[in-house]
RNA sequence: GGGAGUUUAGCUCAGCUGGUUCAGAGCAUCUGCCUUACAAGCAGAGGGUCACUGGUUCGAACCCAGUAACUCCCA
């Protein structure tokens, strides 16, 4: 026999994931069995495994393989998201590369390079998560542009179109101006960037106007406010300016109109209580077309929105100065001219936020654009109420309030985006601007025909379909329908099977864009919810705290990580330090101490492995296995609870000290035989089957350890389908408490006695006598093999007297003396006794008090003044016994 | 600006309905061990004013109010 020193990952995982696929172990197919569904979050099609997947995968993959052990049917289906901007950008760049710029493509011939770079790249994800072990379903792979998929989203598109939930708007989008394209919010990235703060004078119109009301009759006084601004640029776009109508400031200034400077065109003042008043001077320039803020302003107060940008960020004739510069070329030359004419009060320096793109790193500007929305309203509603009601639970329920307040504050979802890749939104144009909404040409062409307005010449070739692509989360939203393929075939084995799902795994940061909208997708869709519970994960942090992000480099590739630590190291680091729902600050040393677990495991199987079976020995250690059996069926229920609760990480750590205290330091320590002994048959095959049991709990955390073990001839002959992986889970059986409870008192006091021996600079191999005066009731006679063998004892005697001039020590009232070989340090011993007396009495004095307390008495429940007569009762007995003590060693 | 959350040992976190000898776990640290399953290990030990200030209560890490620091979401 040659079994490695260490648990070597590499050769193992290969090779059991190749068996488990093979085998088809992750496959589903509906049957009688309960189902057991997740659908993965689809990972962009762009992207490459970072530690947030692997967090997220593993988390899922225990649960699949847990449910699976179960019994259930488990169907975990996984796919791609195609990630509309996100690939658009590295299409670009493959373009690029080629020296093509997208400019000079048709659509189609767009879609064809991203098609190529889809096929080339986008499954890299996919086989990444295989190499952490995820038990997927990989004939179910979707992905959210596929035919069928998008046929989900025009059929969906046209559905709520129908039902007037979709329309079209004019809306304050993020525009990139190099990128030309409106962005997301999730696309723009806030920085805090200096700034200036340019105050700029405006000039206050006289009182003469006020009572003619004919603009006129305006008549310039010499009054001026100071309006504070970082966008100087953008006053020949002003409509208005606002102060807080409580500013007694500029109670004189109610109702008056002041002149744009260099422009000189009038506007008003308005009143809100929008405006702080400790901003800046109190006077806010609103300029609807230009700032999200403004434009919500200038709606309530009926404000004209003059846009006097172009798309690519430069001054158009709207502005009337500085045509055709860019915006920050005009900011600095528009800066001069204010000075220049005695309109710039003073100049600051200031720090702001500002969103800049992702792709571009452009500033991004608010811009109005015409763009398709859904309504939200009559949706939210629903999806509401399945949380509020429990229907649906979110882990850990804190995010209850943020779903509320998000769907309570609902404003419609802008769905159209202006790229390529992606749904074109099925909308069809006339000449004459009207529209139809249809799948195909040739059922817009059918459906133009019809429209009144239309005269009979019209060709099919005259229709122009809407440029834009769909929002990427409008085909997500309808992810788990979709991929079991219930809107194509809405009564299909597969969807009336699967759906609704169990449970959905994913980041808190999605709570809204995603799983808020899947919910609203199922009811609309189906009338039934998505899932039952939202696992929200945390981020993942360094151990500073800080993002993981590619430009501070703080991310660890977790393929290198698997490589170092092994898969199975990696989950269980991963699960270790993931609380439920809170950031986790991930550090290497977390997978060090999953590759080290793994590593015991692998010894503690070396040490059975190593077992030779004498069926003459008679078996010794019935008491070491009716306990394990117990502490392992009392584990169960922690592991269980745990799960119940979606506590992986305590789950696990419920299982690390089940596998790593009580399996093997204790329970192999108890029954293992001396070097090269053999041991008997009964001990030996419950042993077996406790191993096996352990590998079977294990197995969800540590798929390939568990799996490679068990396929061992230690634990006998499998046939082929005999896998760790279909394993039924051990079920809770029966506890004894009692013999818990007497085991965990010889554990203290085998602890004790290494103590001393430690104390004392006794050696480990020297064998010491005990004897114990029992006082409490504990069968002793019962573990001294237990305690022999593990305090290495040479001799256990029960004996009814103290004895003196030993050390001592006491486990619960039981006394315990050592008589060792060369006398002991009687002033230590005293020392000992009285600081463990001091301490008795500090707690007997408190619970005393707490007895003699008239209204503790009258008020507390019956059964803590039990408890605490109990406390006393033991203190009590415990210091006499330590009096007695003292009092023999005369100090 | 609005909302939510966090603060317990050096680190990461448990601590349920206020009451067991309740101040815990894992890691890290320290001491002693190469005791033939495992030094990626074994045995033992030491670490905390439960953020701060008040209040409620017979009793507070836990409930209430305020303060401070940090984090996230929305704007």
């Amino acid at each position: 026999m040659n079994i490695s020193k260490t648990y070597l990952p590499k050769e193992t995982e290969e090779k059991w994931y190749s068996y488990w696929l093979e085998h088809k172990f992750f496959k589903s197919v509906p049957d009688e069995r309960e189902p057991y569904t997740i659908v993965i979050p689809p990972p962009n099609v762009t992207g490459v495994l970072h530690m947030g997947h692997m967090l997220n995968n593993t988390i899922q993959d225990v649960l699949v393989r847990r449910a699976r052990m179960q019994g259930k049917n488990a169907c975990w289906v996984p796919g791609t998201d195609h990630a509309s901007i996100a690939t658009e950008a590295k299409v670009v760049a493959m373009l690029k590369d080629r020296g093509i710029t997208k400019k000079d493509l048709t659509r189609s011939e767009y879609m064809a390079y991203a098609w190529e770079w889809k096929e080339k790249y986008g499954g890299i994800i996919l086989e990444q998560l295989k190499k952490l072990g995820a038990s997927c379903d990989w004939d179910r792979t979707r992905f959210t542009m596929e035919d069928e998929l998008s046929e989900a989203v025009f059929d969906t598109f046209i559905h709520l179109y129908k039902k007037g939930l979709i329309y079209r708007g004019i809306r304050m989008v993020n525009w990139d101006p190099a990128g030309r394209t409106g962005l997301s919010d999730e696309e723009v990235i806030r920085k805090e960037v200096n700034q200036k703060l340019y105050y700029i004078k405006y000039q206050v119109a006289s009182s003469k106007y006020q009572d003619t009301g004919k603009s006129n009759d305006l008549i310039l006084g010499t009054e001026y406010l100071t309006v504070a601004t970082t966008r100087p640029e953008t006053i020949m776009a002003d409509a208005a300016i606002c102060i807080n109508p409580n500013d007694g400031r500029y109670f004189h200034l109610h109702g008056k109109r002041v002149l744009i400077p260099l422009i000189n065109r009038e506007i008003p003042v308005i009143l809100d209580e929008y405006v702080t008043m400790d901003f800046g001077t109190g006077c806010l320039k609103v300029t609807p077309a230009h700032d999200l803020n403004d434009y919500e302003l200038g709606q309530k107060h009926n404000l004209p929105v003059i846009d006097i940008l172009n798309d690519d960020g430069t001054l158009n004739e709207k502005a009337q100065i500085l045509v055709g510069e860019d915006r920050f070329a005009a900011r600095k030359k528009i800066a001069v001219l204010l000075e220049a004419d005695g309109y710039l009060e003073k100049v600051e320096d200031y720090k702001s936020q500002i969103g800049f793109s992702e792709r571009t790193d452009a500033v991004i500007e608010p811009k109005l654009s015409m763009q398709w929305f859904c309504k939200m309203d009559e949706m939210a509603k629903p999806a509401l109420d399945y949380v509020l009601k429990g229907d649906i639970k979110l882990i850990p329920e804190k995010y209850i309030n943020t779903y509320r307040h998000w769907l309570e504050n609902i404003k419609d979802w802008c769905i159209s985006r202006q790229l390529w890749w992606g749904q074109q939104i099925p909308a069809w144009y006339l000449p004459n601007g009207e529209f139809v909404i249809a799948k195909t040409r040739e059922d817009a062409f059918e459906e133009a025909k019809s429209l009144k307005s239309q005269n009979s010449d019209l060709k099919s070739e005259d229709l122009i379909q809407d440029e834009d692509v769909l929002d990427t989360w409008f085909s997500s939203w309808l992810w788990p329908i979709s991929v079991f393929d219930g809107f194509k075939d809405p009564n299909n084995a597969d969807i009336n099977y699967y759906y609704p799902t169990n449970d959905l795994v994913t980041a808190p940061e999605i709570l809204f864009l995603w799983v808020a909208r899947m919910v609203m997708a199922g009811h609309e869709f189906r009338g039934e919810i998505p899932f039952k519970n939202v696992y929200l994960t945390g981020i993942v942090r360094d151990k500073l705290g800080r993002k993981m992000s590619k430009s501070l480099g703080n991310s660890p590739d977790p393929l290198e990580l698997i490589e170092k630590f092994g898969a199975d190291g990696v989950r269980v680091g991963m699960l270790l330090c993931s609380p439920a729902g809170n950031d986790l600050m991930f550090d290497e040393s977390y997978c060090e101490q999953g590759r080290n677990f793994a590593n015991k495991v692998w010894n503690a199987f070396k040490l059975v492995k190593g077992w030779e079976i004498d069926d003459s020995l008679p078996n010794n250690n019935e008491v070491a296995i009716d306990w394990f059996e117990s502490r392992f069926n009392q584990a169960i229920g922690e592991i269980e609870d745990n799960f119940a609760q979606y506590r992986l990480s305590e789950a696990l750590m419920a299982t690390y000290k089940l596998v790593w205290d009580d399996f093997c330091a204790w329970y192999l320590e108890m029954i293992k035989p001396v070097y090269q002994h053999p041991i008997d048959r009964e001990t030996y095959n419950s042993t077996i089957k406790f191993f096996e049991n352990v590998l079977k709990i294990l197995h969800p955390f540590m798929p390939f350890i568990t799996e490679e073990l068990w396929h061992d001839e230690l634990f006998g002959e499998r046939s082929e389908n005999d896998c760790c992986i279909v394993a039924q889970l051990p079920r809770y059986g029966k506890i004894n408490t009692q013999l818990l409870a007497e085991v965990e008192i010889v554990k203290q006091i085998i602890t004790q006695v290494r103590n001393i021996r430690n104390s004392k600079q006794i050696s480990p191999k020297e064998k010491l006598p005990l004897s114990v005066k029992e006082n409490s009731g504990v069968p002793y006679q019962k573990y001294k093999l237990i305690i022999t063998k593990l305090g290495n004892l040479s001799t256990l005697d029960i004996v009814a007297e103290k004895i003196s001039g030993a050390t001592t020590f006491m486990v619960t009232t039981d006394e315990f003396y050592i008589q060792l070989e060369e006398n002991l340090d009687p002033e230590a011993e005293c020392a000992r006794l009285k600081k463990d007396k001091e301490y008795l009495a500090g707690f007997l004095k408190s619970v005393n008090s707490k007895l003699s307390n008239e209204r503790f008495m009258s008020n507390a429940k019956p059964d803590i003044i039990e408890v605490e007569l109990k406390k006393k009762a033991d203190a009590e007995a415990k210091l006499k016994i330590l009096d007695e003590n003292l009092a023999a060693l005369a100090c």
